[in-house]
This record gives structure tokens, sequence and C-alpha cells, in this order.
RNA sequence: GUGGUAGUAGCUCAGUCGGUUAGAGCAUCAGAUUGUGGUUCUGAGGGUCGUGGGUUCGAGCCCCAUCUUCCACCCCA
């Protein structure tokens, strides 16, 4: 048999996995200096629970998993006559944020609110795979949940803008707020075309007013309501002409000026902490498909590299209402580990690969007494230093082969020192730096102090 | 779900107009050389040319189907 893994999914190799684990690392540090807690949830859900939060499209994008049992050996004895829910009660995960809401109600009586978690963990969607683009990826969720307050937004904006400045990237801040454009829908008199005009208008970077226009034609809108969408369309770089605009655009509803009043408030807050305003954009079309936000949104897009959003996330009043915990309002972002890669990777962005294992391989030169060895190398790692033992002797056949081999290995793992013990030192232990090929005899008494301070000056 | 692109050794790829036994580099393994972190030389293994049909005296090459890859749409991280 022909080995081959499912479409849209991959195997990581070390070097990748170091680059991930940066990438996760510098991830994980960040959200936890602003105090959030780690969780984790099972890859696969009860199918009623994912369904229905993700838009048509989202569910049309759910990997189900069949039912085991006896309701699978049905499947081929009866006629065609059957129901989903027969056959499929569990689905894998689409995103954090779902499972987290049903967390959240299955544990509200262990949980002291505001509670703020972060969760890494890969997400499933049935997608067909292209650039940037996975039926297996890494989402990495940062979460409040149990507090309206704006400061949360901001705090929000600030880790987005951690994370990618440690990661040595240049991104653009996407801001808009559904209540913006719940308002502007209310304006324009096509309050039930909410979900239509939200996905036209998203589009308008590809294909402009025109496009946008046409679109909406065809879903029923006047030419009069399109065209006073258009000065929300052309908003761009955040400035207070651009607030008063909408605002004058806006007056008469209620919902478009809290989504105002909300948008000043944060840009309020992130002037007062000097925050750098040329990452960060007022995008009148972003609008993201997923259903369940009700005010601020937020993408974010990498400079200078053709990609889709790396991070996404926004407020959502009610996900727990779903599941029978109403009026707890939670907000949060996500970052997509697996395209943050691709960036980095396309911009050469990743440190180089150091071996994060091994720093100490013990060349293996003789048969007799491994056991001396074994007493160094757990010297080594007593003091916490990464060592490891080449396994096989070199004197067992053809020595200088098996020694070529074990340079070979050292080498390839790109280990940073290696320990010889042979005849031309008198079988005393010696040390030597692949950086500068410097070695040093360890004498028995101070050998492990040796080493240290070996390591410490030739690193 | 729609459209396009490609699929030849573990990897990167040649392969002429459809014509003899399908090649190279790298990698792997083996031997020689080398006095200590990728020396050099020699050799070997490794392929149902993605898979299944078809056209043809003859198919890696042409046609159909299918799977997979990459790309665009849709949507999204």
């Amino acid at each position: 048999m022909k080995p081959s893994i499912p479409k849209g999914t991959r195997d990581f190799s070390p070097v990748e996995m170091y680059r991930r684990n940066y990438i996760f690392d510098t991830i994980k540090k960040v959200f936890k200096k602003y105090g959030y807690q780690q969780i984790e949830t099972p890859a696969m859900e009860n199918l009623e629970t994912l369904t229905g939060k993700y838009g048509d499209e989202g569910d049309k994008l759910l990997f189900k998993i069949l039912n085991s049992g006896p309701v699978v050996d049905q499947i081929n004895n009866s006629d065609a006559n059957i129901k989903l829910n027969e056959i499929s009660e569990k689905g894998l995960r689409y995103d954090l944020t779902v499972p987290f809401a049903r967390y959240v109600v299955m544990h509200q009586n262990e949980i002291n609110f505001p509670f703020k978690r972060y969760q890494i963990q890969p997400v499933w969607r049935a997608d067909r795979p292209q650039k940037g683009r996975y039926r297996e990826f890494y989402q990495c969720d940062v979460d409040v949940i149990g507090s309206d307050s704006l400061m949360n937004e901001v705090e929000l904006i600030q880790i987005i803008d951690e994370v990618f400045t440690k990661l040595g990237m240049e991104v653009t801040i996407k801001i808009n707020n559904r209540k913006l454009l719940s308002g502007i829908c209310e304006v324009i008199g096509e309050s039930d075309k909410f979900i239509d005009i939200t996905v036209a208008i998203d589009k308008y970077d590809k294909i402009g007013f025109d496009g946008v226009k046409k679109e909406l034609m065809e879903k029923g809108l006047t030419d009069a309501s399109i065209n006073k969408l258009e000065p929300l369309l052309k908003t761009s770089r955040l400035d207070s002409i651009i607030i008063e605009s909408l605002s004058e655009l806006l007056k008469n509803s209620t919902i478009g000026m809290k989504g105002i009043e909300e948008i000043s408030t944060i840009l309020a807050y992130l002037s007062s902490i000097n925050f750098n305003f040329d990452k960060i954009v007022l995008d009148g079309t972003l609008a993201r498909g997923l259903n369940y936000y009700t005010g601020a949104i937020i993408e974010v897009k990498a400079n200078n590299v053709s990609m889709g959003s790396i991070c996404g996330g926004g407020r959502y009043d009610d996900l727990t209402g779903i599941f029978g915990l109403p009026n707890v309002s939670g907000v949060g972002i996500s970052f997509g580990a697996d395209r943050i890669y691709d960036v980095m990777n396309e911009l050469n962005l990743f440190p180089d690969f150091n071996n994060d294992s091994t720093q100490v391989l013990f060349y293996n030169y003789f048969t007799k007494d491994q056991s001396v060895y074994l007493g160094l190398i757990n010297k080594v790692r007593a003091v916490g230093i990464n060592a490891e033992l080449y396994p096989e002797p070199a004197d067992k056949g053809n020595s200088n082969k098996l020694q070529k081999k074990q340079f070979e290995y050292a080498k390839s793992k790109n280990i940073p020192f290696t320990i010889a013990i042979e005849e031309i030192n008198n079988w005393k232990p010696a040390v030597k730096s692949a950086a500068n090929k410097t070695t040093k005899i360890l004498e028995t008494e101070s050998f492990v102090e040796d080493l240290i301070l070996f390591i410490d000056s030739n690193i």
C-alpha cells in the first residue's frame, strides 16, 4: 500500500516544528503576559453544538463523523432513505470560539467572570485547499468573556501588535463594528438584507463599488439605497473626518450611533497609550462572515505578501445564549498559526534553525566500558544540559568508517559540542566546539564545571 | 460546490515528432581514500512514469475517467 495523508493535511518535520514552536511560544508568552489562562477542548463536538453558528457556508464546511455501531451496518443494508442525524451526531471543531462558548456554559459555576482564556489547538474545515488554506490548521485564540468593557478590545489590539512585532512582521490591523453596519442598513431602509449587504460589501476590495452595486441589485436593493452605502465603503485611514462623516450619515440610527461611539472610545484609548495609528485602519467594508459577531470586528493582514487574513475576531454578545446562558458578552481574536508560518517563510523571517534538543554529543569510540559514558553523560544531564551518547561504538568494525558516521551524525543534527574519549588525550574526555573548533581536556575532578565553563565561553 | 494547472527514483527535475533496455543531480547504502564535523574516487539499490480504461503495430508523451497537488472563485485563519 502506498502511504498518503488526507487532502489538505500535512506532516511536520523537525525544522518545521522548530519554526512552528517559535510561533506558538511567542504567541503564548504574550497571552500569558496579559493574564490569560490556557484551556483545551475535544477535537470533536456534538454536531448540534456546531451547526448553525457559522452561516450556511460554514455548515457546509463542517467535517462530520460517522456514527459507529449498528447504524453503520444498517446503511449497507437499507435503502438510501437516511437522515443525517441518524448516521452522524459528532463533528470536528470548526473554530475554537464556539467550543469555548459551550465550555463556558458547561463550567459556568466554576468560572469567576470575567474569564480570560487562551486556547491553541487544531481546527478542521472541509474546504478545498489552496494557498494559505488547509483542511487542518491551528488557531491560537484569546478571548475575554463576561465583560462588556471596551478595554478588552483595546487589550486585544495591543496583543496583536505585540505578537507581530515580536515575530518581526509588518501588518495592518483592520477594524470595523457590526453595529455600524446594522446602522447603515437601517438608515437605507434595508435592515432585513443585513447578511446580503455585509457579504457584498466585504468584496469591495476585489470587485469595487460597481461590483458591489451589481450584486446588491441582484438581491433586490434599490439604486438609491445602494448609493447611500458609498461613503462607508470609502473609509480607510483613520481620522476624525471619517468619524464625523459617518456620524452624519448615521445620526438617525440608534444602533449605528452606538457603533460610532464604540469605535471612537477604542480609538481614544489607543491614542492615550500612543498606539501607532499607521498600523490600524477603519475599514467600512470589513464584515466577516461568521454570524455570531455583534460589535467590534477585527482582521489582520500581513503587509507585502499576498495572503488571506492571518488573524481575526470580534465581539459576540450572545454566543452563550444559544447554550442556555444569556447576557454574557465576550470578545476575542484568533491567530492563524499556519498562515503566519507561510508569511514568515516567504519573507525569510525565521531565525536560523538551531538544534534545540542536543547540546552535547558523546562520541562512542570504544566497545569496552560503555558504562564510563553512562556515568559521564548522567552528570551532564544532571546539571540540565541536554546530552546524548552515540549508541553504536566505533571499534566494532572499520573504526575510521564508524567514526566518520558519528561526525556526520553530529553535523546533521547541528550539535554544538562533542565529547570524545581517546588515546591521544590519555583516555581523558575532551570537549570540542563546532563553532570555533577549539578543544579542551576535561579533568575527572572538575568534569562538569569545566564543561559548563567551556560551553559558556565557546557558544 | 465551480474553473484552471500539474503528477516521471526518497527530493529537485530532464525525457525531442508517439519509436530500442526511462535518465541526471542531490540524498541513502557499500567499498577505497582521508589523523578527527559534510574530502575525493568507485559502485549499488531504488520506477507498474499517480491510478483505471481507450486510440495505436507501438504510449511517459495522444483521448476519457478518477485520485492527488498547486492556483483562482466562494468563503475564511
